[in-house]
DNA sequence: AATAATATAGAACAAACGCTCGGAAAAGTC
DNA sequence: GACTTTTCCGAGCGTTTGTTCTATATTATT
């Protein structure tokens, strides 16, 4: 790993528990193990560190949504999912859970927009973008395919992804550990099936 | 109005923005209008200031838990709520959440607890506690009424909490204005009575 | 092996930081 | 009106901040 990755990975651990103004390039200096006017021949200055990382990080989470998540920005194509099953669910849920939470670039990222938000307005964009509006989107992708496949009901995909995704979002917030929150996700998607499974008309 | 209860009021502001580190005494006392020794005789250093502004809205906060929400901490007794229907829901929803969102003391301490939370032990308790705990308890004691009314399907209280608090929480974070939540808050709110209000069994 | 390019360290800079102090002004008490 | 208490201001303290500079190491290229 080079002296440049090596800053911006420590400098994001620091920022995300901190915040910009409560890490000082001597701190990162010192974290990285070399002294900080080593640091200017990587950046140019403090904020090019600050911006290095939202870069990177941006570009991680484009290549997730890509790869990981869903084609879900090409067309209404909903194959994707055909086979799937509210069965599937949890699984899958609890699978994309996990990386929001416990991937330590994303979880460092995440502290980082929420405490950045009111003092960068890039910042609460992305944060809005990332872990809300993508989020809902691929979820909605995924009820649609549902509602084809005549698994849940029929409503507006996207009304029924924030329902899906509030609670997530919550969990997300406020849960110290993976473990924590893991019996709480597991009885919100019990809840959700319950509440949108498709039932024969009586 | 003091001029210590000024300098809690500015410095709130600013804090809620820029957080702990990026705001300095002379920033507070500008903006309060007078030179930074002067900031010297109300409060004996600059954490005193930030320990003032949590003290004293959690004060708040337990007030209008106390008198504005609920004593559903006073046992059992959901005699209260007796003669609420699912058609207040919405009303009382909308009531509550406008005091968690355009209420100036309260916008600004939820902004104030949010970017501090990984810095500031307390705070981030403070936070689970008032933003998420004490809502799903509230929240939790009203679906108990609405339970034993008849008015929606019997489930645990708390678990109905959660979900109907997970959107709500996720709007008032992710959300830059009430105009632009309310309708969220609205057509959750309708999925919501969709999911639970009580049915006769088929 | 010689040369060029790059990374590092140490010293130093001005500016901003939290904070203290002594004296002037204001407010409150008798 | 004299006295005490509180509040304010300006100057200044030592420290930390972000950043620059120069000399020395390390690495890459020829």
């Amino acid at each position: 790993m080079t002296t440049k990755e090596r800053i911006v990975e420590t400098a994001l651990e620091l920022f995300s528990q901190r915040g910009y103004d409560g890490v000082s390039v001597r701190d990162i200096a010192r974290a990285v193990g070399i002294r900080e006017s080593s640091l200017y021949n990587h950046f140019e200055n403090k904020r090019a560190i600050f911006d290095g990382i939202v870069d990177v990080c941006v570009r991680q989470s484009e290549v997730y949504f890509r790869e990981s998540a869903l084609p879900f920005d090409q067309g209404d194509d909903t194959s994707v999912y055909r086979g799937i099953g509210l069965e599937h669910l949890q699984e899958l849920i609890e699978r994309t859970f996990r990386f929001f939470f416990d991937d330590p670039w994303n979880a460092r990222f995440r502290r980082l927009l929420l405490v950045s938000q009111y003092a960068e307005p890039r910042c609460r964009d992305i944060y809005q973008q990332l872990y809300r509006d993508k989020c809902i989107a691929v979820q909605a992708y995924i009820f649609s395919a549902l509602m084809d496949a005549g698994e849940i009901r029929r409503e507006d995909p996207l009304a029924v992804a924030a329902e899906f995704h509030g609670p997530m979002f919550m969990w997300i917030h406020t849960c110290d550990s993976f473990e924590e929150a893991r019996p709480l996700i597991r009885e919100h998607v019990e809840q959700f099936r319950k509440n949108y499974e498709w039932r024969p008309t009586p």
